[in-house]
DNA sequence: GTCGTAGGCTAATACGTATTAGCGGCTCTC
DNA sequence: GAGAGCCGCTAATACGTATTAGCCTACGAC
């Protein structure tokens, strides 16, 4: 088997044609400055020669010698797999590649990422992420350190989903949960509900706190408004509690649990939203067997992945200034579980 | 804002360790040769050195320097958008970043391959492909001129799906439908089946003719067996069309077909699979409403996508001899709709 | 004392591109 | 006819790493 024949390169392009290697970068780039000027006829034998040998530029040692490569890293913090997590990325990854192909970038999966102590890290030994111009960070849970780190080097990064500052402000592109919290809040108190519980997961990041903010802030007007942890205690109980205090309405991190507590209720005799309104605080992100059109509201995932693309293209190239905090509105869902108190 | 301070490179370790450039990279690659020694004391000092700074190698110019990079490029033939074929990608994505996380790759979408005549282009001005090591290739239909091409160069890759020829035999890994299609029909006949027709879309991909030729070289076998084109007609001149010949069961390429087929079936008084068997070849890529269990066989597309980079870093680190040829088997599902004639 | 040898390291170079200083020749000006 | 200015191009260098030929020292053998 014969080796692989060496690659054409600009200096075989600049051979055929008669000129320097020089010429042949400057023909490509089509660089028209006043300090380097290429006659049309010699521009022509260049084109010429790159078109019969179909010549195309490396783009790794394009590279190493001018800054930018139009790859986007991504990189995905909790790890791709059983694959419930992965449907989690999917609307994400679908807004990302949209925008991308449109930006002309290439999309780098950080797959190679160890794992240590139970999460993929960014920095390790032999990290890549410089293969990257920039790069996207996906994840409920980020490590702040890696964001301090990513903070100090000055690597161009977007997170999805808001995050607290780490060693400076964070870019982001995320959901706006406390607002979107804040209106359910508002439209349950509307309908006439007074005492409110909120079931908490034992979640810490940034997207939970958010939600939890947006309760308190809009509940202050409520006669009750409780918050119950759902870790570690089964829908029946969650009930009995929540009857016991004459709740009338529940909001619900735990999109599973909002399933369970329906079933529960109904189980008992009671109906929803007849004896109990229940509202979701976002679509699931594992597909939930469920009949049950509930209210609450939608996260813009795919959306929030198009924008993280825009504003990391902006970061990169330097367009945009400042650092860029996007916050998305979530869309409200009627939905058929809330209703008179 | 001050520009960002120029990266750690092995220039800045070897100073800190009152070394040269070579020692430091001697050091990294842990090169124990013969003719290349380094003292434990001076390799301490150097590792310490790098653990300081938290120095990490750049993979660009590692990559020019040296031959590989540990990129696996991704192709996807279709256009990603909109989402409906991006589903159909999903399995063997899944499949492919499993296998590239336990290879310890990353992977690289090409999602810059600008779309020329309605399909997307690997060769082009300014191609990207010699990013990565090699390439996987993904889509229904994938052009022959680039396979050739691809073959020429010399560049590994791997199609998805079985391929003919192009200037020489196409490494890939497929499903064996001819097989899958060939048991269907047994089956059929087993059961007692003697006339049968095969519903064909005007897919003309090797994925097609596979199906075509197993239902061909089964059905010899059978007293009828024709091919309908259920391209342009709607389920119920084609259900005329199969009664009135006496045809006892179908084979559906398209799965949207089948279902409405069954469809037609019942409206019209008559029963599956009492009236007519209903087989399908392969399970649906893009989600089909549809309650019934249809037999028929799966593809094993996460397996593809796995055995596809397994197949591939084979071929590029050149431990695979010969040209990869993989069919894996289909799995057979007994469904509901096969019955006696 | 001379030669051989092995260990420990470095200088030099290659990878393929982008960038820039500057060279030689020409025209124009007065 | 000498300087100024422009045009068209090239030589040289940088990017950060991997690789290899070979240098220097010390040590042992005879």
């Amino acid at each position: 088997m014969p080796a692989t024949p060496r690659r054409v390169t600009q200096r075989d392009i600049a051979r055929l044609a008669g000129v320097s290697q020089a010429t042949v970068s400057v023909v490509l780039n089509n660089r028209a400055d006043a300090d380097v000027r290429i006659a049309p006829e010699t521009r022509d034998r260049v084109l010429r020669a790159i078109a019969e040998t179909g010549y195309a530029a490396d783009p790794v040692a394009r590279r190493l010698a001018s800054r930018f490569n139009r790859i986007i890293g991504v990189f995905t913090y909790e790890p791709a797999f059983p694959s419930g997590s992965r449907d989690f990325f999917h609307p994400f990854l679908l807004g990302i590649e949209e925008y991308a192909e449109r930006a002309g970038c290439d999309l780098l999966l950080f797959t190679s990422a160890p794992v240590i102590d139970g999460r993929r890290r960014i920095f390790h030994q032999d990290n890549r992420l410089r293969l990257a111009d920039g790069c996207i960070l996906l994840g409920q849970e980020i490590d702040g350190s890696e964001l301090h780190r990513l903070n100090r080097d000055g690597f161009p990064y977007v997170a999805v989903g808001r995050r607290d500052d780490a060693g400076g402000p964070v870019p982001y592109v995320g959901a706006d949960y406390a607002a979107a919290v804040r209106e359910l809040v508002h439209l349950a108190l509307a309908r006439g509900h007074r005492r409110l519980a909120y079931l908490r997961t034992d979640i810490t990041a940034e997207s939970s706190a958010d939600r939890r903010r947006g309760f308190a802030e809009a509940a202050t007007a409520a006669e009750n408004a409780r918050h119950l942890s759902t870790v570690d205690r089964d829908a029946e109980t969650i009930l009995d509690d929540l009857l016991a205090d004459g709740t009338t309405v529940a909001f619900v991190e735990d999109f599973a649990f909002a399933v369970a507590l329906e079933l529960a209720t109904r189980r008992r005799g009671l109906t929803v939203p007849g004896d109990l309104s229940i509202l979701t605080l976002g679509d699931p992100t594992v597909p939930v067997p469920t009949d049950l059109a509930f209210t609450g509201f939608l996260i813009p995932r795919e959306e929030m992945g198009r924008q993280s693309v825009e504003v990391l293209t902006g970061v990169i190239d330097g367009s945009a200034d400042g650092v860029q905090q996007r916050l998305l509105p979530c869309e409200l869902v009627e939905g058929d579980t809330l209703g008179a108190p």
